[in-house]
DNA sequence: TCGGCACCTGGGAGCGCTCCCAGAATCCGC
DNA sequence: GCGGATTCTGGGAGCGCTCCCAGGTGCCGA
């Protein structure tokens, strides 16, 4: 006796009637279309108001050519640590862009084991484009997913380099500000701790440091490369005065390496930053609660997820002559640390 | 002349036709329901597996009386920085147990402007159960939401009360733990930095810090209240040695307070641990990279995000008798600080 | 022998939209 | 005045599934 369960909430066709329209023009409404007398359009969006109609997305969503939903996916290839933070930002920047638009945001995480079923699922037609944020250069599965067709902007800048458009921060000039900065102090014998050969972000740093020195006819022999934890800046920091005991400023590609530099230095006795000036990157929540507080080079990690969300949009409402890939600017933030 | 674009890939009726049997038993053998023959079961996940055949989530959403979709959101009124580590171990969790099941992870954030519309959207059939991350107890958006009918599993005990399932770290007896091992230490005089009284977790950490210290008759008075900012630490520590400039022990209901706790005695010329032990809680990146490490309460946030998801999905699938709310383990981790 | 029940199966309506098509109304220049 | 373009509108097929219903089969106890 019991009719089937429905959802809860007036349909189309609800709206229509009470607008006094057919549902095509509702739909027409509801969609932006051009082709619709403002008087249709004002009395739909009243009917709207006054049902608190709420379009149902998987009919949408079956009915239509798009999936008005895109994906967000984390590629985890190892260094959770500086995932964290920086992962936490950008989805504020990407939900913030996203708001108001009828997208749905689904989020997937790149395990291991399912990378398979993941490209399938994602070139299966269920989400419209994805934002790939994959901090290891040579991920393929930006690649993979952009040669499939499907519309992608990556986070970080792919070292394979090719066609894949993406957004990142401007890590060399970034880099080459905090040399220039070290130099203007009148530090003379500025090392540094890299990140990884295989992280493009690691890469881009390490230039912007090389282009600083060799602007002003310094050597570039004092490198050390890491990766993204305190533990490895702290060796790293400890190779550099074995080195070099006679070092006079350091520039850390990431805070969280910096941390352990820190400390190595402080535990030999160097005064910071009388003795050793240290600049970070990433000005992250680390920096200013760093002993002393960290001089760093700070990243706006909302604009970066805002920026790749806007440009996903834009490709796929068709706009064309997008540029392939976007640099954001970064600032150096003046601490106590150099 | 060109056919109307359609999705890549096969549908259900061409699964059916290759396995030899009806879409209504291809159906019946996705969903993992009863009354279908071991023979039909096995030659459908033959023809599953040959054609790569993927169900089209919009289709059964439709369809069907349930969204095969969960939300993920997370309801932001202030305190980031503790959200920020938190947040991203949690998610780890969720998507971890969500993992090989075909259920979609909707990300929502509870932006100020959308309220009205967030809570239209999430009980408006569009997901069968939402996850809420609040850390503000006092947030009445879970409450909303558990009176309108949608199933949701709160991260962070809800000030309120009342009969909305949540789970949570065990912050009382973390913190009691906590205060234990100091006592244990031999010292006397141990102060607190408390987090808000409006967040339950700051509460719960307050709560075992307090009858840590009645266990052994010792005074509760020492106290400040502070939110969790590095900063605001300080602060506290400040009034805490104005007040008692003899205390030997101090227990931070936040590593991210801990730090700046840690610089002001750092200043101040207290020797950590020898005048001054200090513990904090989360054991976050934080702490082991503090000068010295932190010895802290570790709460596993990637459990917490797995137990909130099992908790929220077995009570979808109609299991009965669940625990209305789940307290998890922490354990104490010893470093330099105390 | 025969109901009754458990097990298994296929057919087909219909979920709530979009989008194609056909056609009506309006506007323009010649 | 008239053909054509442009603007607007409604009707209805169909997206790919789920779930109800009707019905078939085999086994049991009466």
């Amino acid at each position: 006796m019991t009719e089937r369960t429905r959802r809860p909430g007036p349909r189309i066709e609800e709206v229509a009637r009470v607008a006094g329209v057919s549902k095509s023009t509702v739909s027409r409404v509801i969609n932006g279309e051009k082709y619709v007398s403002e008087r249709s359009r004002q009395s739909v969006h009243r009917a709207i108001a006054l049902l608190g109609y709420s379009p149902n997305h998987a009919a949408r969503t079956l009915a239509g050519s798009k999936a008005n939903a895109i994906a967000l996916v984390i590629s985890e290839q190892g260094s959770r640590v500086l995932a964290d933070p920086f992962f936490a930002g950008v989805l504020r920047g990407v939900h913030a862009e996203l708001a108001g638009r009828h997208v749905q945001l689904l989020l997937m995480m790149n395990q291991p084991l399912d990378g398979q079923d993941q490209v399938a699922y994602l070139t299966g037609g269920h989400v419209d484009g994805a934002l790939v944020v994959s901090l290891h250069g040579e991920d393929p599965l930006p690649r993979t997913l952009h040669e499939a067709g499907l519309p992608i902007v990556v986070g970080g800048r792919p070292l394979a380099g090719g066609t894949v458009p993406f957004v990142d921060s401007d890590n060399f000039n970034g880099s080459l500000e905090a040399v220039r900065f070290l130099v203007s102090l009148g530090r003379e014998k500025i090392a540094t701790i890299a990140g990884p050969r295989d992280m493009a972000v690691g890469m881009d740093r390490l230039s912007g440091w090389r282009c600083g020195l060799a602007e002003h006819g310094m050597a570039v022999s004092l490198v050390v490369h890491s990766d993204f934890t305190p533990e490895a800046g702290a060796l790293a920091m400890e190779e550099l005065l074995r080195r070099a005991p006679d070092l006079d400023a350091v520039f850390v590609a990431a805070d969280i390496m910096a941390l352990g530099a820190l400390r190595v230095l402080q535990a030999r006795g160097y005064r910071i930053p009388t003795d050793v000036a240290v600049v970070g990157f990433d000005d992250s929540v680390l920096a200013s609660t760093a002993v002393p507080p960290l001089t760093t080079v700070r990243q706006d990690l909302e604009q970066f997820g805002r920026t790749m969300t806007w440009r996903l949009l834009a490709e796929l409402a068709g706009e064309e002559k997008l540029p392939l890939s976007m640099l954001l600017p970064t600032s150096l933030v003046r601490r106590s640390s150099a």
